[in-house]
DNA sequence: GACCTGTGC
DNA sequence: ACCTCGCACAGGTCG
């Protein structure tokens, strides 16, 4: 059943629980990625047609919630017995269904194998530094209350500026600043409005800020050092292995994929994530464009091939195609825009969205989009394969056959339709990224074990691995891991790794930059 | 709990 | 007139 919770349950108490190798959720998961994240209720009750007690009906839910040791033991027992009967009858049926399916490697091979990795990471946690932290929160909290006041004293009174009514009230009624975008429930006050607004208003910029800090504070700031293990010190986030429905791991409890980056303050809070040990190191691995390059494989385009064989910069040289200029004279703008075409176009990018994404006007972002196709043939002849297979079977595929069933894919509703075309698109080139990483994390892991380094595994943010390392281990590392990572699959263009490390995980040194042969 | 908003890749 | 780029998770407000 869930057996990365047993192998923890079991861990806790000082066994390492081995030879896991039929895990039903993750099974129903590789069976069927899109619905909802498989419970052994859901699938009891979808496979075999009975209805069996949740867990809420053995400890109830809640504040009320029971620990099953103040449960009658009868009717625990009887409780597991009957999850247990069910278990029993679905592991044939969801193994032999993976065997139909051709996914019986991928779960043997790749899923399987990576749970203990997760668990071991989850166990091992990551640490923070606390009392830097809280300095950063009283920091936020001064500048918050400034802007608060200063937003009040226009506003003739306070407003909580969280709240999406008050602030369109604010803006779009006593300011009269003109509303755009409608929500469900009024005028949206969403960045890209406010953004718009900016210079029509100086309390706008107020606004922007007061939301981005209120942001980090609640959501990392103040939450994070709420969430350290007391006996560990550590936080212990959840890696989930059967959410998303491309084949990624998501992180919960807290979401440690999510850490801000881009701002000032966001960079505050990733130097909180540090080594647990004085003297420990954290080592930074990360795919260098990982989903471009499994696009360049897939698509087999000439000159998306030829880039990344000659480790250009990819971008760039997509400006140059579109643009028609030399390579050397792409100017910053051009680049930036040629940028946000490469990544529209792994996200199934329509004219409108790009128009808005670098703002010109739908028309011209139409010929930009129609240049780019012509330049890369084999992109648009693969999306519309991609397409077709989706309408003809019904789902999509990753590089390690991983599938993604794609519905409303032959609606007659073109709204419905172009969402259902769009995930078609995404699927294959997120979810081989993914397939990669995994088999990446599978191998580091049985490399460290073997070696018996004290190294560990700690983070997965899709492109990117995150290790704890002393000191003395690390010129062998920064040998092994991005060789490995580089190597561990095999594409038509090199796979690129890009190391880091450092005292924390903002503040870090690039060390060395490695790509595998093609 | 629904909705809005915003952080990451 | 419609459309507004994929995958996640979480905090705050409001009813």
């Amino acid at each position: 059943m869930n057996q990365k919770s047993d192998y923890l349950a079991l861990r806790a108490r000082g066994l390492r629980l081995q030879g896991l190798d039929c895990d039903l959720l993750v099974a129903a998961y590789l069976l069927n990625s899109g619905i909802r994240t498989p419970s052994l209720e859901a699938l009891a009750s979808d496979i075999l047609h009975r209805a069996i007690e949740g867990k809420e009906a053995l400890l109830g839910s809640g504040k009320a919630a029971q620990s099953c040791t103040q449960v009658e033991v009868a009717r625990v027992a009887a409780f597991y017995g009957d999850r247990m009967r069910i278990i029993m009858e679905l592991a044939p049926r969801l193994l032999s269904d993976l065997e139909r399916l051709q996914n019986a490697a991928l779960f043997r091979d790749l899923e399987m194998p990576l749970l203990p990795v997760l668990a071991e990471m989850e166990l091992a946690g990551v640490s923070i530094d606390i009392p830097y932290l809280q300095q950063v929160s009283r920091d936020l909290y001064e500048q918050l209350q400034r802007l608060d006041q200063e937003i009040a004293d226009v506003a003739h009174g306070p407003i909580n500026v969280n709240s999406p009514v008050q602030l369109a009230r604010f803006l779009f009624e006593d300011l009269n600043l003109p509303g755009g975008r409608k929500t469900k429930s009024g005028y949206s006050t969403d960045a890209t409005v406010l953004e718009a607004l900016r210079d029509l208003h100086p309390v706008v910029g107020k606004i922007l800020e007061y939301r981005q800090l209120s942001k980090l504070k609640g959501t990392y700031v103040d939450a994070l050092p709420a969430l350290v293990d007391l006996q560990t010190h550590r936080v212990h986030t959840s890696f989930n292995q059967t959410v998303a429905a491309t084949g990624r791991l998501s992180s919960s409890d807290p979401n440690l994929q999510n850490i801000p980056i881009r701002t000032d303050y966001g960079q505050r809070v990733r130097r909180a994530f540090v080594p647990g040990r004085a003297g420990d190191l954290l080592l930074s691995a990360d795919y260098s464009q990982i989903e471009l390059r499994v696009m360049a494989h897939m698509t087999e385009d000439p000159l998306l091939l030829e880039s990344f064989a000659q480790g250009e910069d990819i971008h760039a040289r997509t400006a140059a195609e579109v643009f028609n200029v030399a390579r050397d004279q792409v100017t910053p703008n051009q680049r930036r825009m040629a940028k946000v075409v490469n990544f529209g176009i792994l996200y199934g990018l329509s004219d409108f969205g790009l128009a808005r994404d670098i703002g010109m006007n739908p028309e011209n972002a139409r010929v930009f989009i129609e240049t780019y196709f012509r330049k890369y043939g084999r992109v648009r002849e693969f999306l519309e394969g991609i397409k077709m297979m989706a309408r003809e079977q019904g789902y999509v595929e990753t590089l390690l056959q991983r599938r993604r069933y794609i519905q409303d894919i032959r609606s007659p509703n073109r709204q419905l339709r172009g969402a259902a075309e769009r995930v078609a698109v995404n699927m294959p080139i997120q979810g081989s990224a993914a397939d990669i990483m995994k088999l990446a994390m599978i191998e580091l892991d049985r490399y460290l074990r073997e070696h018996e380094l004290r190294t560990q595994m700690i983070l997965t943010v899709h492109d990117e691995l995150v290790f704890e390392m002393p000191v003395d281990e690390r010129d062998r590392l920064v040998e092994v891991v991005p060789d490995l990572m580089a190597s561990v699959y095999s594409l038509r263009v090199p796979l690129q790794v890009d190391l880091k490390i450092g005292q924390n995980w903002q503040d870090m040194e690039r060390v060395r930059v490695v790509a595998a042969q093609a």
